[in-house]
DNA sequence: TCTGGGGTCCTAGGACCC
DNA sequence: TCTGGGGTCCTAGGACCC
């Protein structure tokens, strides 16, 4: 045994309430207590105010279908730019009474608040309120906290009251917490896995978390082990406060409608989101190393393909070359896609390549140069100034059948 | 929730090596 | 030619998150 006694982890998540109508409010405060969406820019509600909601308003929901049968809701755009500026204010607040913080996602954190209460001289439960209250004070926004030994039991404590909730889970409490907790809503737990296990006798998050370690690792991959542990108190996913600044892979997609099988629209799809990857990647001085394009139908079957680029490189002359091979892979005569997406993965940091037996990173210097130059004009003038002939197509809208090999000259137009 | 877009991580199976 | 076992890399697909 431990000389050490081992006290339990004390981990506060933070969720913002309907974070980007919240943030709207806080910038127009006359918002308040109305119904209010934002998305209009993308046709679909992306947020909704907790008065949008109780109308029958729900996330998804096409903007003409709210302004035809909610004309008293407010549709407003997104302004990405305001809420992350809302959302680093967050963070800095938590940090106030935090070493780190985990930025999870826009609106949500995590902190080890471990011994704040010595600290501070405060309860655990005045601390949070003390933060709700700077973050209501400072930025007009409500937040949800939960306090709890592990990260999975804080998102439970989070989520258990909403909005404006504040919920601490002891080790001593969590069962009664669990008991009413449906399996699916587990963080990490999704309803592929909510099905196994409701099959399996475990209906909610406690009957999960009684079952023997043994049993989980039988029925289950490694990673619902460390949820298990979690919902046991024991923590396993550490709070990450290392400041995420890269991306591992860069994804571009769209859904079109009606579903197609048009080979030359289809790849025309394919080329402009290789386009717009790429563009992103040298914005974040990234290279990609593998490329990976896939196809979804109608039934949400996803077919796809990866390699691992000639030579890494983010100018998309070097993707397509390889992607049209990956197409015509993926792509099945009859069958009728409704998506099409590229990813670029297995991102580093920008360097120096060396040159190859085979000439292809001579070939990927020639476009970067050219890429730099058109980047360069689009910052001045806008996107899509200059564009690759294959993707010509996909910009124009149009959906008849063309040849798919005539569109695929690599030309740039003007 | 008949289902948008952008991410992360894991796994099984094959290829290839010793 | 057949045989065994282990390691590693690659690819396709699955599951989950916000």
């Amino acid at each position: 045994m431990s000389a050490v006694a081992t006290k339990n982890k004390v981990i506060l998540h933070i969720d913002g309430d309907a974070f980007f109508v919240g943030v709207e409010c806080a910038k127009n405060p006359k918002l308040k207590g109305l119904p209010v969406v934002t998305g209009e820019e993308r046709g679909i509600v992306s947020a909704l105010s907790y008065e949008a909601k109780a109308l029958g308003v729900v996330r998804g929901m096409p903007i003409f279908k709210i302004k035809k049968e909610f004309p008293n809701v407010v549709v407003l755009p997104g302004d990405y730019k305001s809420y992350v500026e809302y959302s680093s204010k967050m963070f800095e607040i938590v940090n106030r009474y935090a070493y780190g913080v985990e930025e999870y996602s826009i609106d949500e954190c995590f902190a080890d608040v471990t011994g704040l209460d010595r600290t501070l001289k405060k309860t655990y439960r005045e601390i949070a309120e003390k933060i709700k209250k700077e973050i209501a004070d400072e930025l007009g926004l409500s937040v949800s906290i939960g306090l709890a030994p592990t990260k999975v039991l804080a998102k439970v404590a989070s989520n258990w009251v909403k909005p404006n909730g504040l919920t601490i889970i002891d080790t001593s409490t969590a069962g009664d917490f669990l008991a009413k907790v449906p399996i699916g809503k587990v963080w990490g737990i999704g309803p592929r896995t909510a099905d196994v296990l409701i099959r399996r006798g475990a209906k909610t998050a406690l009957d999960f978390r009684e079952k023997d370690l043994l049993w989980v690792k039988k029925c289950l991959s490694k990673p619902y082990e460390a949820i298990w542990l979690e919902l046991n108190s024991v923590l396993v996913m550490g709070v990450n406060t290392e400041v995420k600044n890269a991306y591992s892979s860069i994804q571009k997609t769209r859904t079109f409608h009606p579903a197609t099988n048009d080979k030359a629209f289809l790849w025309s799809q394919i080329s402009k989101h290789i386009e717009d990857a790429c563009r992103k990647a040298r914005h974040y001085e990234l290279t990609p190393k593998k490329i990976s394009i896939f196809l979804k139908t109608n039934d949400f079957k996803i077919a796809s393909a990866s390699t691992t680029l000639p030579s890494p490189s983010n100018s998309p002359e070097i993707s397509l070359s390889v992607a049209r091979e990956l197409f015509k892979k993926i792509h099945t005569k009859g069958i009728l896609y409704r998506t099409a997406g590229v990813t670029l993965d297995a991102l580093t940091a920008d360097f120096a390549p060396q040159a190859d037996l085979f000439g292809d990173t001579a070939k990927g210097d020639k476009f970067d140069l050219i890429h730099k130059q058109i980047d360069f004009l689009e910052n001045k003038l806008g996107k899509r100034v200059v564009y690759l002939g294959s993707t010509k197509q996909a910009l124009d809208h149009k959906e008849l059948g063309t040849d798919a090999d005539e569109l695929d000259r690599d030309l740039l137009f003007l």
